[in-house]
DNA sequence: CTGAAAGCGCTTACAG
DNA sequence: CTGAAAGCGCTTACAG
């Protein structure tokens, strides 16, 4: 069967080295993995004599035999629910996969993207008999759309993961946003610009994140920092729903994401009477030359923080009640939230 | 040992698949490897009983197990010999990362990046005993500076490589663009446009499709296409070289990059007699609002055609003669090459 | 201190 | 048609 051939390239094994260095082949795994078990002492003439075989012979372990006896790879799998690394995803991944690297190589461990697990109703199947990510030490799960259940499943089993973003199940490991901290500090700026009333409109999309969101601008009307109504609208209603809030006299229109704001905010811009803010990352997006007004997610530091977790949880280290973190962000200022009265910041 | 503790989670093996089924462990191999052997013909009825079983138990066969066994994994392995993620580096690596990601997905490939390979000496160390490219059915090699009689080891030992760019040592599989032809077909676009003579400004570096360019230069001159001057130039050396050249009547500075074709436009800035273009990549890089002129290389092409290669080589089907590709990329006419008259294009 | 042996989960001839 | 067995390269108790 063409591509599942016979792969096997010759190589030097231990066997080898033991034959060079005239020892058995478990000297040489005892004197490779530093003596584990406390009875083997193995004298130092024999350990050079074996480390000079291996270095003269260029040995290199295989990693699938380590493998399969129960050691780990230092191979940490990353699984992204859609793909990463396209033109169209680089703006989101982009900064992830930067601390993803940079922490990978840092840790000395490889990186394996399971880029071959197959689309399933547009987004990658996760629990799959083509899902390879066993051969890593575990996984780090990047996306907005996960199934939580089938990633419960895999924790259950005792295979380590650690999701980039919150989770609502509590069994699984994440590092995250604070989304409600952010939406909190927002809402309080525009407070003291003179807002009063304003509306949210989104997709009523339910992932964790969305509705950290939702959840904060309810508690920021309840404690009477702001008088917010939300609105679920489609792509195609953006713009109506937008003018509707600014003929009900509202001055504030929060939006999901930096490209709904820009919608919404060019479709305002004639109108100085309303400001538009978004609720995420808002960088390199303007409305006519202005900055939209949101927030700076730290996505490195993220990626950084979600693959030293996996790590220790890898090794064991990682105390359950350490297992979700939430970062903090900050508030991007930016100029399409203004004075309420329409006059500039 | 810490990060290298046991790692096997507990999960359905063959064994059990053939418990489940009554079968022996052989059998669900073979109904796994859709009955490799001639002689091996299972019916239907087993080989349904055993699927089920499959399915209800959700089997995934043990990657490390099929590698040491001698199958291939559909893993390819990237090995880069700086980090390709990093926000200095995917200017150049982005776009190849989009292609590898997208072939990788088409193949139904896993990507292994060997980020843990140890740096010395400002990049990567490829034949490394930590190095585990070998967990890979075969591996991709990008990067400028890369040692090539490392990887020529590599492939002398049977293992499948592809480098990205052009390489000298013949035995090495490379897909690379075709630097000699555009810079050819500029220095024809800068005659057109009254050029006669011109300085090419570089650092020296050895990597082949340096070379291409400086021997392309030579054919130029020698044909009469255009006299090109080549300067050996460093960093700080760059502004003042290029004035000379200006001192000298020359009205066209060949760069090495869209970087120092920047900087050497911008300090001719006030010069309208000196066109300035860049014998590689261009794209977003301006001089005072105008594109600087240069080359569109085929990077997601070239990342493409590099994992195919791969692939077929893996497969045993890529005939020697096949494993050396030039793609051809496009001369980017942009506004930095005006008319040698000083005159606007 | 060091070697022989079992076992990790799989594939693949080879006997029945 | 199906099972028992050897082997891939490694680790890890366990005997000597």
């Amino acid at each position: 069967m063409a591509g599942n051939g016979d792969v096997r390239t010759r190589r030097v094994t231990q066997r080898e080295i033991a034959r060079i260095a005239g020892v058995s082949q478990a000297t040489v795994s005892a004197v490779l993995n530093g003596s584990t078990s406390a009875t083997v002492r193995i004298p130092p003439a024999t350990r050079e004599r074996v480390q000079r075989a291996l270095e003269q012979a260029r040995y290199v372990a295989d990693p699938a035999a380590r493998r399969l006896a129960g050691l780990g790879n230092k191979i940490l799998g990353v699984f992204t629910y859609e793909p990463a690394m396209s033109v169209e995803t680089v703006d989101f991944y982009g900064p992830l996969l930067t601390g993803i690297e940079e922490s990978a190589e840092r840790l000395g461990c490889d990186l394996l993207f399971l880029t071959a697990s197959p689309v399933v109703g547009g987004r990658r199947r996760l629990l799959d008999r083509r899902t390879r990510f066993r051969l890593a030490d575990g996984c780090l799960l990047l996306g907005q759309d996960m199934d939580e259940q089938e990633v419960a499943e895999l924790v259950a089993e005792g295979y380590p993961c650690v999701a980039v973003g919150r989770r609502e199940e509590p069994s699984i490991p994440y590092v995250g946003v604070d989304y409600g901290a952010l939406t909190l500090e927002l809402l309080t700026r525009a407070r003291a610009l003179g807002h009063r009333r304003a509306t949210y409109l989104h997709a009523d999309r339910q992932t964790p994140s969305a509705l950290d969101r939702v959840e904060a601008l309810g508690r920021a009307t309840a404690g009477g920092v702001l008088d917010v109504r939300t609105e679920i609208v489609t792509d195609d209603d953006l713009e109506r729903a937008a003018r509707d809030a600014a003929g009900r006299g509202e001055t504030l229109v929060l939006c999901e994401n930096a490209f709904t704001a820009a919608r919404v905010g060019s479709a305002l811009v004639d109108d100085d009477t309303v400001s538009v803010a978004a609720l995420g990352e808002t960088e390199g997006h303007a409305v006519a030359g202005r900055q939209v007004s949101g927030f700076r997610l730290p996505r490195t530091r993220m990626a950084h923080e979600a693959l030293t977790l996996l790590h220790r949880i890898i090794d064991g280290e990682a105390a359950p009640a350490k297992r979700h973190r939430l970062l903090p962000g900050r508030v991007e200022p930016g100029e399409t939230l203004r004075a309420a009265d329409g006059a500039s910041r």
